[in-house]
DNA sequence: CCTTGACCTCAAGTTGACCTTAGGTCGTAC
DNA sequence: GTACGACCTAAGGTCAACTTGAGGTCAAGG
């Protein structure tokens, strides 16, 4: 019960849906890191599952993985600063979102021929 | 007022904010095409100001170059499944945004120690 | 005449997030 | 005892979307 639940890399990326060579990349740059090695090979704690799911998340939020680096840092100030940026931008990246899938719903009901030539695209920014 | 009215590179660059070296990229991978050239220099209708737009636009919403290169190609049929496609992912996408948004002011407004040790991270997906 | 600025092409470099390949170490199963 | 599967490192490859740099054209201006 002590150091029997650990997770070799292949069960972590199974149970993340992650492959193996991406999380020896997110180790190589930090943003997970084995809780030790036996033999020479990483172990992880069961709560790498939901570090690694966090760090997807975060990846499809739009931030790097520097950028996440940054934000499980240790220090806190640097992290809240941080966060408190992106979560400022997400509102804007939601809006820009918004307004492209309705111009392309509009180019899509529009029914001109090309879509190249639909008047929806023309319009300004 | 016939052929004045055409927009060059660093004209078009200027309008829509775009770099001359990305539009140069642009006009190699197709997404846009000069009217003309005169001894050699690209040659733009003023609407390419309109479609630049709309690229970054579409870019912004996830689209590859690649993709609005189909969205805009003559081919109708192609090009509206292809937005269908897109614009039936495109909730997800917010929805995803969204949990990320939920998460991080989770995280943020908790108060942990470090970041990395914050209980909303260990959740679930 | 010669410089300057805007444009051109072509090739190579950059960044981020991986993937692939080669060559080597283990421990277990046949 | 050896073949197998899971793991390791180090180095190189890939892809997208650009950017940068070298070397050249051309028209307008001092």
């Amino acid at each position: 019960m002590t150091t029997e639940q650990l997770l070799s890399i292949g069960e972590l990326a199974d149970s993340t849906g992650v492959t193996v060579s991406a999380l020896r990349h997110y180790d190589e740059v930090g943003v997970i890191t084995p809780a030790c090695r036996v033999g020479g090979k990483r172990r992880f704690n069961p709560d790498a599952v939901g570090r690694v799911n966090f760090i997807r998340r975060a990846q499809a939020a739009g931030f790097s993985l520097a950028e996440i680096n940054d934000v499980l840092a240790e220090n806190p100030v640097v992290a809240r600063q941080l966060l408190a940026t992106k979560i400022g931008e997400l509102p804007r990246q939601q809006a820009n979102l918004k307004t492209t899938v309705a111009m392309l719903e509009e180019v899509q009901a529009c029914g001109c021929d090309a879509v190249a030539a639909c008047p929806a695209i023309q319009e300004p920014c």
